[in-house]
DNA sequence: CAGTGAGCGAGCTTCCGCTTGACTT
């Protein structure tokens, strides 16, 4: 029996450091919290001084009375959970719920998984800091009774089943206000003016600073450079330097993996719990860019002996965020001397993404010589402006190269290119000269990893719930990652070519997105109700003041109870009143009047989403009235629909033409436009529009969809046709009319299945409770 | 999933932060 029992969060923690110490000490892992408030409402005595309820959740309870048998055997426990507030307080649940006893209990904290570490650690035990521990229970507390008294009141004033929260509403605000921003941003055109010099491996480009917003002024200059000399005026050389960025936190790893592997923030967190335990990296949520001395003095040797001694430089770095807690290192490799390791190509190239960046972080920086040449022109006052970049020692660019949200604008521009060699006043021979009509851009649509970056900077959320609260505002659908098409913008071009001037007219694309997030119409219903009427919380400022407060409570300078009270008083008061006064939030908007009858258009949100209705809703006066309604199609939002896309969508459901003696009918459903026809349905892809769908294609695509099913099929039964056994993606599964049935994996080959096994599975299918809690039946 | 948007009004939903599997049609 081992003397001692030390408790940490993780278990792959548990495993590493249990290698460290030796036979003398058992390391056991708590999976994190082991206890949380109860779900029901008598989880907070608001009265009684937010006296806390709590309990072991289900999952928890095995893992509780493996550690309190182990506990009670045990000569001394360690409690070795984070050094941060949640560390803390899961140390004293812990202590509380495994019966310890202060005698043989002590509390030890580390920041680094090394030996070292851990070793000094526990030559250094200390208690259970209960001062931080209120301030997790006051974190907690808060963030129940903001959630769980808000998220009712948008039950009642929007719709049933709705969230609010401390961290997802201003996450949802975000999203909703640059959404506006982006509405209501009016592009503004200006000419760029660009010169190509000289030729072939020679050549190169240099533009006039000032734009002209005018095409006459544009074109004048043009003009003005017909015939005229160009010479080099000045050379500027300077050097420059370019430092490697700090290694990867949370939040940073996924900006990353986003914008290099195109990895969303959950997958690059599933995929990198599977390098933390295969013991590849560190641990994966953390918020501090500090690497060990272990680790340091392993990246440095590995440096020296893969690329010299020159493209080594120690460096430290400081964590920017202000929340952070630091409780772990930054995220980096376990072994410098490991470039690559072995497992599927998503963790291949994570790890390696990982890897690069922690190496990178302790090497030189890049050196660079920048060339500025002035280039006079005979006929004008202003210059044109080159700029040539060479590097002179490419340092941490070796092996890393931070990518950043704007990377398309610098390739656009044309930068950081070299220049031929050039000396002062030397005549220069113009190929071409153009002036392009470029268009302001509005602000950038967030990607769930740049939203992150804005959470992290707004101090709201911490590692390990950005991924969970990015998945939290699409699952209640208030945000929305899509693909957008972009409109056909024109834009015109002067080249000056030889003596004569020629104007063009050309076309590009703008506005597509892809894997961006776009609020939804519930979603900017629901952020406008809390604006107006819990402004206090979904400021973005809240979260920095409540955690200002948490420190406080930390420090021993106030009582967690009376910070409570203070924040408690005045919000309950907001939501009694709130749900005695305030209307109900629809969102509804007036289009105008119907072109031909009227009538009065307008759009709202209805229990199946946004809709449009023409005409009154129906009065005591005129009882038999019905309005028309329509609902809207995905990328349409009833904040700019315009009243000619709202009558376009009442073209639709619309007859075709016949197939089979049956009529074929295409329609917008939930999952976009459809052909219906004699039960079956055909999703419409993406290119045909719905409204120009011809007979022939119609009867195309439910001919190709037969045949997809068909190649589907391997089994089917006389009994009842309804029952399948289908090839999916994931394998063989039964299909029972619209119910999927899992094929248990003792059944190696599917053809030998019987109609009659297949029912019984059906019915245990349709009997057990399904993933994600019991959805209520609909009453009719 | 495949055409609805009233009102009867039971019983359901919901937070953030620690963790890891179970699960996917």
């Amino acid at each position: 029996m081992a003397k001692n029992l030390l408790i940490v969060e993780s278990p792959a923690k548990a495993k590493t450091i249990e290698g460290y110490l030796g036979k003398d000490f058992m390391v056991k892992s708590s999976y994190g919290h082991i206890r949380d408030l109860v779900k029901s409402e008598d989880a907070i005595d608001v009265a009684n001084n937010f006296k806390q309820t709590y309990e072991v959740p289900a999952d928890k309870k095995q893992i509780v009375s493996e550690l309190k048998k182990l506990a009670k055997e045990a000569e001394t426990v360690w409690l070795a959970s984070d050094e941060d507030r949640e560390g803390e307080a899961i140390s004293w649940h812990l202590f509380d719920t495994l019966n310890l006893k202060e005698a043989n209990t002590k509390r030890i904290v580390f920041h680094e998984i090394t030996k070292p570490a851990i070793l000094a650690a526990i030559e250094n035990p200390r208690k259970i800091d209960y001062n931080l521990v209120n301030a997790q229970q006051a974190r907690r507390v808060l963030d129940r009774l903001v959630g769980f008294e808000l998220s009712p009141v948008l039950w009642k004033k929007v719709k049933p089943s709705l969230s609010a929260g401390r961290v997802q509403s201003v996450a949802v605000r975000i999203v909703v206000e640059r959404e506006r921003e982006i509405n209501k941003f009016q592009s503004e055109a200006a000419f760029k003016i660009v010169a190509i010099f000289g030729k072939g491996k020679q050549a190169f480009k240099a533009e006039l600073a000032e734009r002209y917003s005018q095409q006459e002024d544009a074109e004048k200059f043009l003009t003005d450079c017909i015939g005229a000399d160009f010479n080099v005026k000045s050379l500027e050389t300077k050097p420059a330097k370019r430092s490697p960025a700090a290694p990867f936190t949370t939040s940073t790893l996924q900006q990353e993996a986003s914008r290099k592997l195109g990895y969303s923030v959950s997958r690059t967190m599933q995929v990198a719990q599977k390098l933390y335990e295969g013991g590849h990296i560190t641990y994966m949520r953390t918020d501090s860019v500090n690497l060990s001395e272990t680790a340091l003095a392993a990246a440095t040797a590995e440096i020296i002996s893969a690329y010299g001694d020159k493209y080594h430089q120690y460096r430290k770095y400081k964590t920017k965020s202000a929340g952070a807690q630091e409780a772990h290192e930054a995220i980096r490799p376990t072994y410098f001397s490991n470039h690559k390791i072995e497992g599927d190509s998503s963790e291949t190239r994570l790890y390696e993404l990982i890897w690069k960046r922690a190496i990178a972080s302790q090497m030189s920086e890049a050196q660079f010589e920048k060339t500025i040449a002035k280039i006079s022109i005979s006929t004008r006052k202003d210059d044109l402006t080159a700029n040539g970049e060479v590097m002179k020692f490419d340092g941490f660019l070796k092996v890393y190269l931070e990518s950043n949200d704007e990377e398309d604008d610098l390739q656009q521009d044309g930068d950081n290119t070299m220049l031929p060699p050039l000396t002062n006043g030397q005549a220069l021979e113009l190929q071409e000269m153009t002036a392009t009509e470029r268009f302001s851009r509005p602000p950038a649509r967030y990607t769930e990893a740049s939203l992150v970056k804005k959470l992290e900077e707004l101090g709201i959320g911490r590692p390990s719930t950005y991924a969970p609260t990015i998945s939290t505002i699409q699952n209640r659908g208030y945000a929305i990652k899509e693909e957008r098409e972009g409109k056909q913008r024109k834009f015109r071009v002067l080249t000056l070519k030889g003596d004569g001037i020629l104007k063009d007219e050309r076309i590009e694309n703008t506005g597509a997105e892809r894997g961006k997030l776009f609020p939804t119409d519930i979603g900017a219903v629901v952020n406008d109700f809390l604006v107006q009427h819990f402004q206090g919380i979904v400021d973005f400022n809240f979260t920095a003041k409540v955690e200002k407060q948490f420190d406080e409570i930390a420090q021993g300078l106030e009582e967690w109870t009376t910070m409570l009270h203070n924040f408690y008083t005045p919000f309950h008061a907001d939501v009694q009143s709130t749900i005695e006064t305030a209307d109900k939030a629809t969102g509804i908007r007036e289009l105008g009047a119907h072109p031909e009858s009227g009538e009065k258009l307008s759009v709202r949100i209805g229990r199946y989403g946004p809709f449009v209705q023409i005409g009154e809703n129906a009065s005591d006066d005129n009882k038999d009235y019905k309005p028309q309604y329509a609902s809207l199609r995905t990328g349409q939002s009833i904040e700019t629909i315009s009243l000619e896309e709202a009558l376009e969508l009442f073209k639709l459901p619309k007859v075709v033409g016949e197939f089979e003696g049956k009529v074929m009918k295409v329609a917008i459903g939930r999952f976009g436009p459809y052909i219906s026809h004699n039960s079956a349905f055909v999703s419409l892809p993406k290119e045909i529009d719905p409204l120009d769908v011809t007979e022939e294609q119609a009867v195309e695509l439910i001919l190709a969809k037969r045949q997809k099913d068909a190649e589907k099929l391997i089994k089917a039964f006389d009994e009842d046709p309804t029952m399948k056994v289908l090839n999916g993606r994931w394998g063989p599964y039964i299909e029972f009319g619209k119910q999927n049935v899992k094929i248990p994996k003792d059944i190696t080959d599917p053809l030998t299945l019987t109609f009659e096994q297949c029912k019984t599975l059906a019915a245990a299918d349709a009997k057990a409770p399904k993933k994600g809690g019991k959805k209520f039946a609909k009453k009719k």
